[in-house]
DNA sequence: AGAAGTTACGCAAACGGTTTCGTGTTGATA
DNA sequence: TATCAACACGAAACCGTTTGCGTAACTTCT
């Protein structure tokens, strides 16, 4: 690493003393204007940039904002990044990604690695172990620590933070009641393990638009799949044995393979059986036929979940204000293909 | 933020000095069994985490590494970015992401933010309007200030450093002349701009298997489409004014969308046009039919890049050792349902 | 018992900044 | 001419760690 220019440098050259330079160069009305103007000029010559490090150090904040996510394949989590560092980057922070990889352990060792000093504190999705874990000690002890934590879309109601939700429970509602209107009657959810609170929110609003209809729940038109292995053979089974003609699915990806599996065994799409899926990814847009999808407005999550974890980092505990709040985005359906308009 | 645990914290405590703690804690033989033996304790009862900030000051080392993409949308990259994380996690490193977003404004911003002091080496892989600039000097500025980079997949032979690059060409003609082999004489190519350079190198590829094969290279077979927004009306043209028995694309994403496209026109796939496509992501796996796909193996790719990257890290100018490296990682072919196998 | 060697620990500088406070120099005021 | 702001700048503490070196107390040897 080549001799990088610093305050001391730049004095030792021009020949004042330390402090006189990092006046001037933030235009201090202490310096004055020559001074100013020497120093000033001989910094951006040599391209000085103030050590980040340095600061942190001295101002104990690091204005960088950790971002702990499941995964990044999914389409949904690259666009809550992007929200996320549109208004981090915005506002002067830098954002720190790390992928749990749906694994616990590696969770934790995440929260671990970034909490000696390295943010200022935390927006996080729960992985898939945790939530089926059901175990937030290592959230607990982060904030226990004193950082703010932001959580969104895997959410917990047993960790006291702010949260960024979807209406899940709401949208499903609305497509399940839109499949009524359209006159369909046995309506099939696809979603995964119990353990997944948006999969549960999102069986809730299933649930709820059956019942208001009369439509009695039939606990086989419900199939779980996992969240990293679909079981081709278990999805063809379920589409063979049971009536269906219209799907819930509560990702792109399980509406992806169940559209496909269906096609095969010539059923039409939306004719004999409509769709609907959650998350606006490339899947979705560009799946045969095109699916109808609920838009998560995942940059708008991010967006949200930025404001809500740097309002918290600024005020710095001038309030220790305790009242948490949890803002809910609302979703869309997106209308195409697999579903008559 | 609460009270923080720090040596001058322990210290005052246990009536040692900071370095007796700082010592003990790294068992060194200085200390005395005891002492050490107390210390260890306390720390470890009261959770003491050194801080990075303060680690990274005085070793002039912060131990992350910043990773600029120009997107997180396509699987590739995010693929990389897993192999990246794992082989700096594995030696002890953070990483940060940024994401450019294909803007060369948002690159040059990215590596601002990031050579303050943030990370001790960049790996990068260009953005599309960096590509399309030809202009380099950001990058230059970066290696000037000494630090190390490491190119990855879209790379430019105007910046001398290590890098890391698929064998494009030579799978690109591998591609294609399997194509012949199977029989296809009008073989079209869908690609981006030129001044791509892995869609160059393909196409290179695939003009090296047409003249082996003496087929002359129609100009009317190569389709470029933009990298963002494609233009449906103008493949649809392409393909009703061309005879075409198989198409290779530079990404699965074009694949996609043109199998959707001649599917609609009523060609099958892939008796009457085969497709080959880049990148084994959820696209290649899902569409209908599966497409034939080049795997990049972005783990791996990651895994070389960060090997690289922290090697010259490490090697701290040890040896100014200009021999900068190139390694390239073998693509492989996967043979799904747009081909005949 | 005095010299020499160990042992166990503390002091202080350094990393690169920020910021409070003190001070020498000016010019204006009484 | 003595007094006093205003001005322009420097000294030094501090953020949390690391580390070379100094040294008091205790052992050991002769």
């Amino acid at each position: 690493m080549r001799q990088k220019v610093t305050l001391k440098s730049i004095a030792r050259e021009l020949d004042v003393s330390i402090s006189t330079v990092s006046k001037a160069l933030k235009d201090s009305p202490e310096i004055g204007k020559e001074t100013k103007e020497k120093v000033q000029a001989f910094a951006k010559l040599y391209n000085y940039k103030p050590n980040n490090m340095a600061i942190s150090l001295k101002n104990k904040r690091t204005k960088n904002i950790g971002v702990v996510i499941p995964d990044i394949i999914h389409h949904f989590f690259t666009t809550v990044i992007r929200g996320i560092e549109s208004y981090a980057n915005k506002h002067g922070y830098s954002v720190i990604i790390c992928i749990s990889n749906e694994s616990y352990e590696k969770e934790v060792f995440n929260l671990e690695m970034l909490s000696n000093g390295s943010v200022d504190g935390f927006i996080m999705s729960l992985s898939a172990e945790t939530q089926e874990k059901d175990d937030f000690k290592h959230l607990k002890e982060i904030i226990n620590q004193g950082f703010p934590i932001v959580l969104f879309d895997r959410v917990t109601d047993n960790i006291e933070c702010d949260k960024v939700v979807l209406n899940d429970c709401e949208i499903s509602y609305d497509a399940v009641s839109y499949f009524i209107k359209d006159g369909r009657k046995n309506i099939a959810l696809v979603t995964t393990e119990s353990y997944f609170n948006v999969s549960e929110e999102r069986a809730k609003g299933y649930k709820m638009a059956l019942a208001e209809n009369n439509i009695p729940l039939d606990q086989n038109l419900i199939l779980k799949l996992h969240y990293k292995d679909q079981d081709e053979q278990e999805i063809t089974n379920f589409f063979r044995s049971n009536k269906i003609d219209a799907v819930l699915c509560v990702n792109e990806l399980f509406a992806t393979i169940c559209m496909g599996i269906v096609q095969d065994h010539g059923f039409k799409i939306p004719d004999d059986i409509a769709f609907v899926g959650f998350t606006d990814g490339i899947l979705s847009r560009y799946s045969k036929p095109r699916l109808t999808t609920v838009a998560q407005h995942g940059d708008q999550m991010g967006e949200t979940a930025a404001r809500l974890l740097i309002d918290r980092v600024e005020q710095e505990a001038a309030v220790e204000d305790a009242s948490y709040k949890t803002e809910v985005i609302k979703a869309s359906i997106l209308q195409r293909g697999s579903t008559t308009n």
